[in-house]
DNA sequence: TTGAAAGCGTTACCAC
DNA sequence: GTGGTAACGCTTTCAA
């Protein structure tokens, strides 16, 4: 009664790796070996695994493996975006993506709206769900939590932004650089009455790009704190209603500089509505899409954001696989190039040339 | 010696729920009782598990839960996209993740680029990490394989297009009525000679736009075989040199209705290439960012991506809820509204009018 | 109200 | 080469 019974592979019902087992006449240590890759499986046994793992259509229970496996991982990977729809991100997202899928690991992304709680909320749901490694973009203000939540055999990558008080292999943007390129260009078209629109002041980016507007404003001469800067603006509209209201004032800035792809097209917005594109100059921090249909095309300098995922993604894998040989990688803080790409908003020059 | 030693809550070693137990003075059943939010559990000890278990910061394994559980929620979600970073894509994304956030479950995202290989494979490493259930952008030919390869307990939500030789609940545009008043609208402005610019024509939104171009025509006495139709134009690169060449042609159209936002990016470039933006009309399927500081603003029907990822998700817990409560939804079809925006490219006249 | 014991589906260890 | 048997960290069952 107990005997093996010849039924046909009935059932949908749940497939093990025992019935796969029972079924090609070996044991089920056998069948984990064919599927791992292991060695010591004679060629015809594992070929006749593999023919009952596709009969059965077996689909090796993840959860389970991962529960005994030392080596364990979840070939699963934690991604945290400041959105998943701002273009910027999405694009760092999908050159992720390319690199983990050549590893099989499937990418987990979430979005945190520059909301430091969320940050944290997110991380630990990542390691509570056991993902092999973290690429994150950081909104607190500091990253000491990291330590206490995140294990140390997961390896951290921080991507677009530093973190603080917490020590761990950073890719980004050289953003001083690049917004004293910006700044520089409109000063040597002449410009000495320039706007600079950031947004907010929190947010570690935001921070650099208005450092590095007022370097090169003060090579200019102009000091620090008569600059005209404005900050913490966070949308779109924002942005437009601030441009509307300087070019609207007797000290009118004859050019701008807008430290984020939302604020540039915010300002682009609120030069059109005046008709003055063609009279103020604007330069933007980060590419936008159709830039160079507008008349006149966006100058902007541009980031690398597929480069800038593929750089994190890989770092991440030479960590996992550094600490799995058993000496994890010093941190390194990869700075990526920016380029500017004049389309003709950058190239105007004051109506009165100061110079 | 193998009695309980005193030892503090040394190491940061690996926290399991048997130590909290042993440190709470309780059952690890009750535990997981305490954890779980289960009934019967004295007051007092739950307090002092609860404690303990902040004291050791432990976090339950959600792999070994999931391995016993019944009622198996891994509290994840599987998510296939034509890709992560197309816009539209994005859109559909982030309104999924803000809904799927509320019930504390977390997305898997990846892209599928119009490859039916990797739909297949997507899946199978979706299902082999025990999703709660899937919402899919289908690229291959049949969805039959679905049948086999998910549990039929995984509720499968598509999106954008409609599946083939399977039946699930389906999010979407209204692709047909869309691309007939698209096309109805360029008649509308005494177009006769539109070409018709549509995706590789395996995609079934590409056929569907097609079929609405062709009822349109139809309507104003084209036959189908008449049709200015070009297919199968994958990159904004391709659909630049169609237009090119179209325009070059003795019967040149008047106006151009392209498909997808990719091909109406690469229309608008050729125009603009040849300087006939003012003088050729063109609507386009799916909203393109900064369509309206163009000149001519693009003329659009726009999608509700958004709309339709929450609907999707929405859908997809009902889906949950209903199959564990024992009976399964049937399936719906819901289709979105698009909507015309006018923005100018749309509403250019023929130089020499048929009417 | 509580907890001991028996799984869940896989991999690790060690005999054969 | 091969296959038992004991884990893995938790939930379920059931007896106390």
């Amino acid at each position: 009664m107990t005997s093996v019974s010849d039924q046909p592979s009935t059932a949908r019902a749940r497939v093990t790796i025992r019935e796969v087992a029972r079924e090609a006449g070996v044991g089920i240590k056998t069948v984990s070996r064919v599927v791992n890759g292991e060695p010591n499986v004679a060629a015809a046994t594992a070929e006749r695994v593999r023919e009952t793992i596709a009969r059965l259509q077996w689909e090796p229970d993840a959860h389970a493996s991962n529960l005994r496996r030392t080596n364990t991982r979840t070939r699963t990977l934690g991604l945290l975006l400041g959105s998943v729809d701002n273009p910027f991100a999405a694009t760092i997202h999908r050159a992720i993506e390319d690199v983990a899928i050549h590893r099989d690991v499937a990418v987990f992304a979430s979005s945190l709206d520059e909301d430091p709680a969320r940050e944290i909320a997110a991380v630990e749901a990542f390691v509570r769900r056991k993902v092999d490694g973290l690429i994150l973009t950081c909104a607190a203000g500091s990253q000491s939590y990291l330590a206490e939540v995140v294990p140390p055999e997961v390896p951290i990558v921080f991507i677009d932004r530093e973190p603080a008080d917490f020590t761990a292999d950073t890719v980004r943007s050289d953003n001083l650089g690049g917004s004293t390129l910006a700044t520089r260009h409109l000063l040597a078209q002449g410009h000495r009455r320039i706007a600079g629109l950031f947004d907010r002041s929190a947010i570690w980016t935001s921070q650099q790009r208005r450092e590095g507007f007022a370097r090169a404003m003060a090579e200019y001469g102009v000091a620090p704190d008569q600059l005209d800067a404005m900050s913490d603006l966070t949308t779109p509209q924002a942005a437009e209603a601030t441009v509307l209201e300087l070019l609207g004032s007797p000290t009118a800035p004859t050019a701008i500089f807008s430290a984020q792809n939302r604020i540039t097209v915010g300002a682009v917005h609120a030069l059109r509505k005046l008709g003055r594109q063609h009279d103020v100059a604007l330069v933007g921090f980060d590419d936008v899409e159709l830039a160079d249909l507008i008349d006149p095309g966006i100058t902007v300098v541009a980031q690398r954001p597929a480069a800038m995922g593929q750089a994190a993604a890989e770092r991440l894998f030479e960590q996992l696989d550094a600490r799995r040989a058993g000496d994890p990688l010093p941190a390194v803080d990869a700075v990526l190039p920016v380029d500017l790409v004049c389309r003709g908003s950058g190239e105007i020059r004051p109506s009165a040339p100061t110079d």
